[in-house]
RNA sequence: GCCGGCGUAGCUCAGGGGUAGAGCAGCUGAUUCGUAAUCAGCUGGUCGGUGGUUCGAAUCCACUCGCCGGCUCCA
């Protein structure tokens, strides 16, 4: 591709849209074509920030009424008007002082803000036709080389992200290098809104939320639940494998608890009134980690025992507010795939390259094979010594090395406890979502006094690691569905086989195929309604059930039964044990 | 929680001060059919809730609940 932009940077990089830093320039131009059609347009808006973002761009505005879809149409127009100008982009630099007046005497209050932080004798700004913006640049050299742009959506922004601050006017657009990009970004976002798991939850019959029993609370339905319930399965059967101890555990506790376990002071807000039952306060529990320490101590334990490993599918209720729900993905009950590891220090590197390996595996096992890994740090607020930091980071940091994978420092982003690990998968259509992390806890073991027997005799206390795998099950369940777009692999699918009978004269034969099917373990059921075979397909499909059994006159007949795989492919006629055996092989499989 | 938008039948949506509409789904009947929709008839809604304005409110106003797009926060 041509690059579109050679302005030197630094002389040996071409920039180009097929890379970040060519794109970012691209599209944070294009939103400084906005902010000018804007001011144009609505001369009393004041800028505030106008940055690239992963696939566009946006720019703050302070206005003193809402913008409108209209509006957004009118800025697209006058947009145009500019690109067509194909004005120069010409970068000054002025003395600080000298901005902030020019700013000032533009009326544009948060320019003059961002200038004061920044603090620098210079600054430089961006013209471009009678446009002036504050910006460190680069641009492309022209307004006219924007070739295809779109504005996207209006949406409310605290000024520097704090609620605290004035709500700013956030407008989204994004813009490509030519029409059938931007046409092809479209339609992803179509296919994103295709795949998402509301409607597919909806669709699929999979869950609900609903109003009368409370925003953010899951309905599990049948076939949902079915998936849950094998997902579960599958992880409780792992966790024995892995050496895990599972146990259970209540869904409320004594208030002096969470008191105790620091939750009260720390998590307060996540944290839903408590219920009084005798004269003592009672708790929903928001996490599960005080009852695994309460197991623990509920025997003296000696170094011979460790590492010791709880799992729990434990569910746990955090109030989060009203904005932030969000389908499976948000809520304010879920269930955990949690586990408390306790391990003496000369134990923690294996323990944690152990976690890593289980971790990738079960995230292999539902068809994510991409990650981003991220390194938590040390935050400002912090509890145990600067050691114990110090040695839990190098051993997670030592861990990922070990398993050669690559990651990203976040520094300041541990819990106050202690340092993580968090790996965000990515799905089929490459956004990164949380689910796994792996915390050293300083905290609960100082509070609990949790302690082991070691082999000089003397009392040590044990290194505490949070781990859960999945995140919740909630969540987890909502990144599947969009993942696999609906059309779960075969061992989860809700329904697996459904047999349809071409007329009612194989109806007798399609419920024995079905019960023979049953009882081999496999979950089937059968559509032997009078009607043509063609809607059968149509409703199967729909439903995304992986094989849908044709039986007519031929194939009762020849005893025998014809196979429609899911997106259309025809296996055709076999018999039903050749059917099994494949069956058997992909569930083994999970693919 | 905040900014903006939206709540009409199970679902998708039209209607916008004067008797609540369509398609799909559901039900009933007919059709017995070979790889994504057979035909006909019928049922179904105190228009999210509460209060107000009005002779009259699904429609206008206020509050409230919920949802959607973001912000902030997060599994």
């Amino acid at each position: 591709m041509m690059p579109f932009f050679m302005q030197v940077i630094n002389s040996e990089i071409h920039i180009t849209f097929d890379n970040k830093e060519g794109r970012d320039i691209y599209r944070h131009s294009t939103s400084h074509i906005m902010a000018h059609a804007v001011k144009e347009l609505y001369p009393e808006a004041k800028l505030a920030i106008g940055p690239a973002i992963e696939d566009g761009f946006y720019y703050d505005f302070d206005y003193h009424r809402p913008f409108t879809p209209e509006d957004l149409v009118k800025i697209e127009e006058k947009m145009r008007e500019i690109i067509r100008a194909d004005r120069p982009f010409v970068r000054k630099e002025l003395g600080s002082k000298e901005a902030i007046d020019y700013f000032k005497d533009k009326g544009e209050p948060y320019k003059v803000l961002l200038i004061e932080e920044l603090n620098q004798e210079k600054v430089s700004v961006y013209e471009e036709g009678d446009f002036i913006d504050l910006c460190l640049g680069p641009h492309i050299p022209s307004t006219g080389k924007v070739k295809a742009f779109k504005l996207l959506s209006i949406a409310g922004a605290y000024w520097r992200g704090n609620e605290k601050n004035t709500m700013l006017q956030r407008i989204y657009g994004t813009s490509f290098l030519n029409e059938e990009d931007m046409e092809s970004y479209l339609r992803k976002i179509e296919e994103i809104k295709r795949r998402d798991h509301r409607r597919l939850g909806r669709e699929l019959d999979l869950f609900s939320i609903n109003e009368e029993t409370g925003a953010g609370l899951i309905l599990w339905h049948p076939k949902g639940a079915m998936i849950r319930k094998t997902i579960e399965d599958f992880w409780r059967e792992e966790h024995y494998k892995w050496g895990y101890n599972l146990v259970y555990t209540p869904h409320i506790a004594r208030l002096d608890l969470w008191a105790k376990s620091g939750h009260l002071d720390f998590y307060k807000e996540n944290m839903y009134s408590p219920m009084e039952i005798d004269n003592i306060d009672y708790e929903l529990k928001p996490m599960n980690c005080p009852f695994h320490i309460m197991i623990y101590k509920s025997q003296i334990h000696s170094y011979r025992d460790l590492p010791l490993r709880y799992a729990e599918l434990g569910t746990v209720y955090r109030y989060e507010r009203s904005g932030v729900l969000h389908g499976l993905l948000r809520v304010r009950g879920f269930t955990q795939d949690d586990a408390h590891i306790y391990c003496s220090e000369a134990q923690l590197n294996d323990e944690i390259q152990r976690v890593i390996d289980f971790t990738i595996f079960i995230l292999k096992t539902f068809g994510f094979h991409e990650y981003e890994i991220f390194l938590s740090t040390r935050p400002e607020e912090y509890v145990g010594t600067l050691e114990g930091w110090e040695r839990a980071t190098a051993a997670l940091k030592s861990a990922l090395e070990k398993k050669g994978l690559l990651y990203s420092d976040d520094i300041g982003a541990g819990v106050f406890y202690g340092p993580k690990i968090d790996i965000k998968v990515k799905d089929a259509l490459g956004r990164a979502w949380q689910c796994s992390t792996i915390q050293v806890d300083f905290n609960l073991p100082e509070r609990f006094k949790v302690a082991y027997r070691g082999e000089d005799g003397k009392e040590h206390q044990p290194i505490m690691l949070h781990r859960a795998l999945m995140g919740s099950l909630e969540r987890f369940f909502g990144i599947l569905i969009e993942h696999y777009a609906g059309a779960f692999p075969l061992w989860l699918s809700p329904v697996q086989v459904r047999v349809l009978s071409i007329t009612g004269s194989q109806a007798d034969y399609a419920e024995k195929i079905k019960e023979e099917l049953r009882l081999k373990g496999i979950r089937v059921d059968s559509d032997i309604r009078n009607e043509k075979i063609g809607l059968k397909i149509r409703e199967g499909s729909i439903e995304k059930i992986p094989y849908l059994l044709i039986l007519g006159e031929r194939e009762m007949k020849g005893n025998t039964i014809n196979v429609r795989k899911r997106g259309g492919e025809n296996i055709g006629e076999i018999t039903l044990p050749e059917f099994i055996e494949r069956l058997k092989k992909e569930i083994e499989e999970k693919l």
